[in-house]
DNA sequence: AACTAATATCTTGTATACAAAGTAATTGAC
DNA sequence: GTCAATTACTTTGTATACAAGATATTAGTT
């Protein structure tokens, strides 16, 4: 375990966060969640301070913390960077991949059609990212590939029930064939486009959920 | 003035870092630094947990905190995802950029020419700064704007120098009129080559300098 | 003289205490 | 009865106090 408890409680609320415990806009009482967590406020201070410059929470002065969920814009514009960002990971990928870099990523392929033949979809999401992960490893800059698996993170919770959509899984498998294709044949352009499609899906299907709802409650 | 004292402090160490006042792997005492800024540990500790997650110093546990300037392998990672970032900004910016919006870029422009005419360094950066931030902006796009401007704030004091390199001014004026004819066509990919080609200039520049500085020493 | 172990000192991490700003409630006037 | 103002009560921001881990120093042994 950690030795400071301000990360682990950073830990805890982001995932009590992602997990919709807390929604947008509620108020992160500090002593409360002191008590709660058996510290003081002090490490509880330092803890929000850290999911604000997460972009998790906003703190306003001699206000309290707030619970900051994206807003459906806000969230399409960070689904379009994950596709731009993936994108430049294939682009560099493309030239610098080694063989066995290649064979790592068609394993990874292979563990997402066996979650797919089981419809298991938590296993496909699991198998999924690391898919995606070794793309980003593989683009040969770590910093890139730090920023790709943050926003990953990020967007986490938003991606997972698209998952479940029907269809989706067997759909999403043979994109992953076209990207393998074309990093293959090291085709850094095919490679970028099809990886920013495939990651586009994603964006869309949030989109039409979402207009979907704005039509049901008009 | 902020009525958190944290964020000042923060901001005031973050300037200190980049101007060099404090050294790569320092130590930044905080009873120190607390009497120096006349405010308690409290406070000081909360700025040094907002640097850490804005990459600029490494906390570690019971050690102490340490400023982390990136090294040059990191540093051309980070040239390298910013040209992509700015690519793609163009991309993007080239479909969605009103007329409007294009005058002002061109105006600019204008404004680098300006500086350069009167061979002002200091005035080309500053113009510099707001033509690209410009694009970050006509990409339509406010979550990468934010990513981008963070990002080039980053890297602002190591690309800061290589302005003062001779005849890079005129060389960077010309690129910028390759990216706004680009993006008057309204063609993205050729903005997109444009823009991150010209910023790739700043990361081969800096890859030649660091080269000169191994020989140098070896 | 060099290495190890024990102790002393320093520094970080956490809790508590206090002060100022903000919010809610109660009282008073119209 | 409603609105405003003053007062009481939370809640945040900061300082100080304390505890535990890390570093430095000194003493002892080989």
């Amino acid at each position: 375990m950690e030795q400071r408890s301000a990360v682990n409680i950073a830990n805890s609320l982001e995932q009590l966060i992602f997990d919709g415990t807390f929604a947008d806009g509620d108020r992160l009482d500090e002593v409360r969640l002191a008590e709660q967590f058996g510290v003081s406020r002090t490490p509880l201070r330092e803890a929000l301070q850290r999911l604000e410059s997460s972009g998790l929470v906003t703190l306003i002065p001699r206000r309290g913390a707030f619970v900051r969920q994206p807003g459906p814009l806000e969230l399409l514009e960070m689904f379009e960077v994950m596709a731009e960002l993936e994108a430049v990971c294939a682009r560099l990928a493309a030239r610098r991949m080694s063989d066995d870099a290649l064979d790592m990523l068609r394993l990874a392929n292979a563990r997402c059609q066996a979650a797919s033949d089981a419809q298991d979809a938590d296993l496909y999401y699991t198998e999924n990212e690391r898919f995606h992960a070794t793309i980003y490893r593989e683009s040969g800059n770590s910093f890139l590939e730090q920023e790709s698996l943050k926003l990953q993170k990020r967007l986490r919770p938003f991606r997972r029930q698209q998952l479940r959509l029907r269809g989706r899984m067997p759909q999403s498998l043979t994109e992953h064939e076209v990207i393998v294709e074309a990093l293959t044949a090291g085709d850094s352009n095919a490679a970028a486009n099809a990886l920013r499609d495939h990651v586009n899906v994603q964006g869309e299907r949030f989109q039409s959920l979402m207009a979907g709802l704005k039509t049901a409650a008009s």
